[in-house]
DNA sequence: CTTGTTTATTACCATACATCAATTTTTTAG
DNA sequence: CTAAAAAATTGATGTATGGTAATAAACAAG
């Protein structure tokens, strides 16, 4: 099945392809020349395959990772065996066990790819260090993790009044650009509800 | 019932009584005596009464407050009259429609005192300007983001993973501060169950 | 203390979604 | 293109939680 991150598929550094730039990480922030310089050095850019696992429960988080393309999730698996997706992630994203990574604690979720994608990944020292170096960048994340925080107070609303199938439009709504990448499984996953049901849901609604 | 902030039960400001202090609100901020200055003025500490409303929907969120003491909540009603209640606030926590004060838009939510309290409040301006001011604020606000996050990312996996009884044990576990505090039917709206199945939850869980 | 009001409990029935199992459809690999 | 595997659908039935209503308990005001 899922093949570990570190055992195989990694494509490798491709930096020197410049494909994607720092710049394309942190749109709308004014670099000067040497701090660009300082933020290159913070990035080590990466090819991963659908299924890589980069994390797994039990780690530590050293690395948060922004998505050039392709999709990215998290996703828990209570004891029971059944998966929970907290989040997906696609181009423009972040995504890691913020949890944490904030905290300096162990991980309780899997990150993984739902399909091949081009990420670059920054390590949690790094961070703090261009927190120093380029204070701009501070405010960068708070803006992002302002949204990020939005984000999830609108859906534990949802989870809280909405039925699957509200819940179900308001994803596709909402997120039109991943339902295109995932499976079902992986949507129920996130809603909170069966495949089966998922699969009822849209039967529903075809109808109407 | 509740009684709007603006009209009523406003004892004032008591900033001079000095029984709290800009120092209680950044615990672990090392203020010089200018910064202190500083943070002192951009706060204004207030006493309000149980059903005092401070915020609600459809107005623009100018502040959020800090809970010296006493209860507040964040909740939502549905359009069939459903309360869903987002967050409470007990001594040290902060408290706002963070969404709607982030991203300058209206709020969606109420936020109401479940009892009497004291806290004081601070402005979105007097925010930004403070982190001018005074940087290590700014850092000191993203790790109260960071905590603030993970407690909604554990909420987030709660609400699709457990029972209503596993949620209600989570919560008593968790904050055991806050259940003193409040009604059951604020609980109930917490964990998006009825108060009927509440009442059988802990009917439950008292034969066992 | 007494009375009215708010809050919590209990019982009975309804419903949304889960579970299990069989089948069909889609995707993947050779 | 074909065969095997993975994913999605559908039907029958079970269960947790909701809805309604009646009652009881707790709280608040005079």
């Amino acid at each position: 099945m899922a093949t570990f991150f570190n055992s195989v598929s990694l494509v490798g550094s491709i930096s020197d392809m410049k494909k994607y730039t720092v710049q394309d990480v942190f749109k709308g922030v004014n670099f000067s020349l040497l701090e660009l310089e300082i933020a290159e050095k913070a990035f080590e850019e990466i090819l991963v395959k659908k299924g890589d696992v980069l994390l797994t429960p039990g780690q530590f988080v050293p690395y948060q990772y922004f998505v050039f393309s392709g999709c990215l999730r998290t996703y828990f698996i209570s004891e029971t065996g059944k998966e929970y997706t907290l989040q997906f992630a696609i181009k423009d994203w972040w995504i890691t066990d913020y949890t944490a990574f904030f905290t300096n604690e162990k991980s309780m979720f899997y990150v993984d790819c739902v399909t091949d994608a081009v990420i670059c990944k920054i390590s949690k020292e790094s961070m703090e260090q261009l927190y120093k170096e380029v204070p701009q960048i501070e405010s960068f994340f708070r803006v992002k993790m302002e949204r990020f925080f939005g984000s999830y107070q609108k859906r534990i609303l949802s989870d809280l009044a909405s039925s699957a199938e509200e819940k179900y439009l308001r994803f596709v709504k909402s997120y039109p650009d991943i339902e295109k990448n995932i499976k079902n499984y992986h949507l129920a996953s996130y809603l909170g509800i069966t495949t089966e049901s998922l699969s009822r849901v849209r039967h529903e609604l075809a109808k109407k």
